[in-house]
DNA sequence: CTCCCTTTATCAAGGGTTTCTTCATTTCTA
DNA sequence: TAGAAATGAAGAAACCCTTGATAAAGGGAG
């Protein structure tokens, strides 16, 4: 995601380093010396000593088995001080867990970030099948109920650019095709929420409304999330619930 | 802390980037120009670049209202990645959610990084008066149990090391004497468990335990962290608990 | 089980590139 | 409106990349 608002030049060595940073995800927390020069076009005497820096103050460990380097410690205290900075979160999370506990499934709190959606904070059903999603993670806005909620009050400029970048398909089920996913959007705003089956995940199912702030602005998207088969025949009380625990959350910060 | 097993020098770009980053803590989270300027001893149109080197990738933000910095949804994402690849955390919260739920008081997770203790994770009291402290933050490790059983495992001259870096107290009970301390930590070896009230915080009570690896290394501190005046009584039973599940934690780390 | 070869990680030095230092300009707040 | 903070630009100074050497580790073959 580029800010280029500002008209100072990066430092180079500097954007190269967070760089570095960003290769290191759920997916692929372990990397070597050699991997990172190839994934990122740099000489390996230059990533080694990107990494020796980091190393220094924590910002990466190598496991000494392996020779691999993953994220240090000092990047869990970083993330920690910017989740407690997100009232947001703070605000949701007790909110969140009365609403697992009365229906029982998966509740997520999804944010944009750029052009896609990032999980920020979730409570996980306890039932032994559930669905899931791994927290932080950064997920694709035209599938699945949480993100398309958040995609529909996105400005027209930017559901054009990230229309313009491809809506690439996860399963037979995900909209692909523009004037679809703009029907669909248009649909979401008119009725306030956004319930999606088997678009993200098949067998999956959600229920989303949005979050606002204290200016009407949409800044979440609140969601109940797990089995089709579990949900189907209930969705307009889960909805009712949805709704209900939204509008706590968008009232605690000064929604009217 | 300082990795300096390795001959390659930082880059001193780099690791000013990185000291900058470390002034943003849970105690202050927000930051202007001339204020890191100032903190870190840097121009402020070098401490500006650095901003904008790292706002352009999402790693800082600007508040536009108070034109202040700080931390961005990137080191969020990177904290997710660290959480998510300590396996002691995942293995210990459901045990730690238990022991909250049995015993009604906070439990804490801290592990040692340096000369100092951080807490990793921790299942919060749901009672309206309650011990807590935040998660990821770095404390001393002469004062409250779960540092204190943490100190009396380390190498002796890394203990010789955080005696000389001095012993501030928090409490008129905080020990602060080098020879007590020492002979606090023999005793706590040797029962192997810590219980201590007060020298944290006035009218504060810890009962912590260690967590073994595989190879039988300390790796963690575990505890029960409350009022005095709730545990005093039933210490031995909770002191029970606290082990019990810390050898289930441990055993699942792989210790025999 | 040991040795050899290949691959990866680590390290060093000179030329080229980037960043700091200084100060000007713009913006914001009281 | 004035002062303080943020933002930005250009030449000198410092830093880093590029190249290649060395060390370490791992795997395979005998």
């Amino acid at each position: 995601m580029e800010n280029n608002t500002k008209k100072t030049a990066v430092l180079e060595t500097g954007d190269r380093i967070l760089r570095m940073l960003e290769c290191f995800t759920i997916e692929k927390p372990e990397w070597g010396v050699t991997e990172l020069s190839e994934h990122l076009g740099l000489y390996k005497s230059v990533v080694h000593r990107m990494l020796v820096t980091l190393e220094h103050r924590g910002f990466i460990t190598q496991n000494p088995q392996s020779q691999k380097y993953m994220l240090g410690i000092k990047l869990f205290e970083l993330g920690v001080v910017v989740g407690n900075q997100m009232n947001l979160r703070t605000v949701a999370k007790p909110v969140m867990e009365e609403l697992c506990e009365n229906t029982k499934e998966t509740v997520m709190l999804m944010i944009v970030d750029g052009l896609e959606g990032i999980c920020v904070e979730k409570v996980e059903s306890t039932q032994s099948v559930r669905y899931t999603s791994p927290l932080g993670k950064r997920v694709p806005l035209h599938a699945g109920a949480t993100t398309k909620i958040l995609l529909a009050y996105l400005p027209e400029d930017k559901i054009d650019k990230i229309i313009s970048k491809g809506l690439p398909k996860f399963t037979d089920y995900t909209v692909s095709d523009p004037d679809e996913l703009r029907q669909q959007l248009q649909t979401i705003r008119k009725q306030g929420y956004c319930i999606s089956s088997n678009d993200f995940s098949l067998g999956g199912m959600g229920i989303a409304v949005p979050i606002m702030d204290h200016s009407g602005e949409v800044v979440a998207g609140l969601s109940i999330s797990g089995l089709e088969f579990r949900m189907n025949d209930i969705a307009d009380s889960l909805l009712r619930q949805c709704q209900a625990a939204a509008d706590s959350i968008s009232k605690r910060l000064g929604a009217r």
